[in-house]
DNA sequence: GGAAATTAGTAAGGTACCTTATCATATGCA
DNA sequence: TGCATATGATAAGGTACCTTACTAATTTCC
């Protein structure tokens, strides 16, 4: 295959031409969307690679996981429940995930002293250690991956969540 | 749980704090990279159920595979190597993703008279039935789970897919 | 003509994620 | 006091995706 022959991974764009095709069709939207999938595959894949040079990588749920843990002061302790409504999956879900964290040694269940049915998350000291020294470097990875822009970057962003 | 306990999806800001916590951590980074993940899982989830009430729906890498093909001329036809190009994958998972599109009729395989160890992916007359129904009912929701801007919807792609 | 490269496909396997259903425990409220 | 509800955990299963290694056919280039 010559190199000329080869598509560009995304044709600049043709959207107009297949919009015109497809009358009645969004488009855009649905480029949005596969683009979004294409996206979120290739920058976990970039992530891969770059920590399997460094040894370990949380998976993308556990690091949802321990990303939702670390957003609230080490006091308190985010609950199991309010992880999974804040990842939008099951409580069963965020049971398996915790146990994977924890059989790593990188949070700790707290039962609650005030209701008993209630556990907290804590990150551990591996963890704060873990982030220390992974965090700089997969957040630089990261902004590689995803290139320039952190200012569109946040609004990208911003328009994503607010769905 | 009151509700006045339960944690906004995504706490607005405080993403400053982390910032302020984790010296030399691009937390908007790891927010981006976190927010990807989820917006692509949920948006999934979403088409998921809408889809379910009409029946039929096409996996996220089928889905990618048949955007892939229908973005080209009829006439020519894409190559599983460009599909794999494009999409990012080996072309062994091409040839999986193709052979389920095949044996649902979407799309043939014609190989190529020019160079026979090639092969033409052509969507049938099928795919375009069922695009013309499912494409226009897709897209309305996506654009329903993706919310407003589409202005800012085409920013956030062209940034992604920059990368 | 023949070695090297390319293409599509097959085989075999593995990972990560998520679900539903069910429980035991613990609260809260009428 | 007792029923409805919330919480976290467990069991059992399923899906989708992707990989590496290998083969057969074909083309390309020296």
């Amino acid at each position: 295959m010559a190199a000329a022959d080869r598509p560009e991974v995304i044709p600049l764009e043709d959207i107009a031409r297949m919009s015109a095709d497809h009358a009645g069709i969004d488009v855009l939207a649905l480029h949005a969307y596969n683009e979004l999938q294409r996206a979120a595959r290739t920058v976990t894949a970039a992530l891969d690679r770059a920590a399997q040079q460094r040894g370990r990588r949380l998976s993308v749920g556990r690091n949802a996981v321990l990303w939702s843990v670390c957003r609230f002061p080490d006091a308190i302790g985010i609950t199991p429940a309010e992880i999974a409504t804040a990842l939008d999956v099951t409580r069963a879900t965020v049971t398996g995930l915790l146990s994977g964290l924890e059989k790593d040694g990188l949070i700790e269940r707290v039962r609650s002293e005030v209701d008993r049915r209630k556990t907290h998350i804590r990150p551990t000291a591996k963890a704060r250690a873990s982030i220390a020294s992974d965090w700089p470097e997969m957040s630089r990875d990261i902004t590689r991956v995803l290139g320039e822009l952190s200012h569109e970057e946040k609004t990208s962003l911003v328009a994503i969540m607010h769905k």
